[in-house]
DNA sequence: ATTACTATTTCCCGAGTAA
DNA sequence: TTTACTCGGGAAATAGTAA
């Protein structure tokens, strides 16, 4: 598409030329080039934005000198601001679903050495030997469970012993019933099938919220918009159980 | 003005209210009234979005759920790094002149308790007993002090004894020439003109750099973009010779 | 080289309205 | 109620060109 629109793209070219601190010696197909549109329509909308009073020209023969008045600052302070609002705030996302009982491989794995010293390490904290599966109920759900499964920031890595191999798996941290801490696992080559969901924790979950199977349970994660996404920056930037901002 | 034009506003809107993370129900007449445009236009621009790439809409029934695809959300992510670009990098202040004598009464006002005392603790360092006066060199320079003078952001209050009362002053953190710690006063009531500064500094500046009157001399003040302006956030983000970014 | 006018085309908005 | 078509008016972009 090309998001912004002349007049836009001017101030904020300008801005990026610093020309809120002093003037800037500026041409119209200087501009026009930079901006690719015409040089006749640079010119028009440098005098538009001149009379709308977002920027001031100063003609001196042939130079012209161009600077963003105070009201054509606030105009990009104020579009700044707003995509901040939307960057720079932690998004929740919630799965809903019901406990069930799996066979009891979960105990099995994580009592493994091999990914027991991972998860305290990774996640911070020493594990209960045992995972709770939960069915997640809405197709909703299954939509996040498969934007989180992306986004999931934490690896563990598999590892073999003299009998086996053991795969890998992913996992990110998570808000169990707005209350727990606790990790949902994202298991490689697992036999669930994507309306399941694995989750970690340091305690007992099922004993300590008197959990029996179909039971509905509340897992929450909070994390930064740009995470969703590959371009940009850090990837650890994930919070649990941020409720503000 | 209105920075943004309807698609770009669509875009932001949805993003704001989580459209990347799950699908987001939306009619066209709500959407136009949010964006103060038309419901024929707001239902044509979510049609050139969906084809263009930009989001996905499902249509069940009545209802129509929409999502930014990544392609949208990049659109976005481009827009705020690049504005974070503008604001929050360091903009470089550089004011140049020439060293002249005043009459010696820098050295005095310095030495009075009243505002020594407030150097030492808002400026972080026992100031020598004594100012530079510097007669700027060019118009550039000029207009440089007009701006440091509207955006410094320490106050030296003034004071009151027996005898008389005492001006304030304001003053910003600054180099000299690229290596020496100093501030710039801007003095209330100054006998001098818009054309000369005055600057203190933990050491005599004159003597270390083996300054006589007429020699040129270099200021420098790196301030973020925003502090130009007054509506957002910190005061304090001033930095002393900060070169990169 | 500039800037910026006029004329033409192209694009966009919104009223009316169908489904 | 919805969405989204057609169509007329007007805004915006460019070409040509003057200064």
């Amino acid at each position: 598409m090309k998001l912004l629109k002349g007049k836009e793209s001017i101030l904020i070219f300008l801005a990026e030329n610093d020309a809120f601190a002093h003037e800037v010696r500026i041409t119209t197909s200087m501009l026009a080039k930079q901006l690719s549109i015409s040089q006749q329509t640079a010119s028009r909308l440098l005098i538009q934005l001149e009379k709308e009073g977002y920027i001031t020209r100063r003609i001196v023969g042939k130079e012209t000198y161009v600077k963003l008045t105070e009201k054509g600052m606030n105009e990009l302070i104020d579009l700044h601001v707003r995509l901040k609002g939307i960057f720079e705030r932690p998004v929740k996302i919630t799965l809903e679903g019901r406990v069930f009982s799996g066979l009891g491989e979960g105990a099995y794995y994580i009592s493994l050495s091999g990914y027991y010293n991972q998860i305290k390490e990774k996640l911070g904290f020493e594990p209960f030997l045992g995972t709770l599966n939960i069915k997640l109920l809405s197709s909703a759900a299954i939509e996040g469970r498969m934007l989180l499964e992306k986004v999931a920031n934490i690896v563990i890595e598999g590892f073999k012993d003299e009998k086996r191999s053991y795969g890998s798996a992913k996992c990110i941290k998570a808000l169990f019933n707005d209350e727990d801490e606790c990790a949902i696992l994202f298991i490689e080559r697992t036999h669930h099938d994507t309306s399941v969901i694995e989750v970690v924790a340091p305690h007992n979950l099922r004993e300590k919220h008197g959990l029996k199977d179909g039971d509905k349970v509340k897992l929450t994660v909070s994390l930064q918009p740009v995470s969703l996404f590959s371009n940009l920056v850090n990837v650890s930037n994930t919070e649990v159980g941020c409720e503000k901002l």
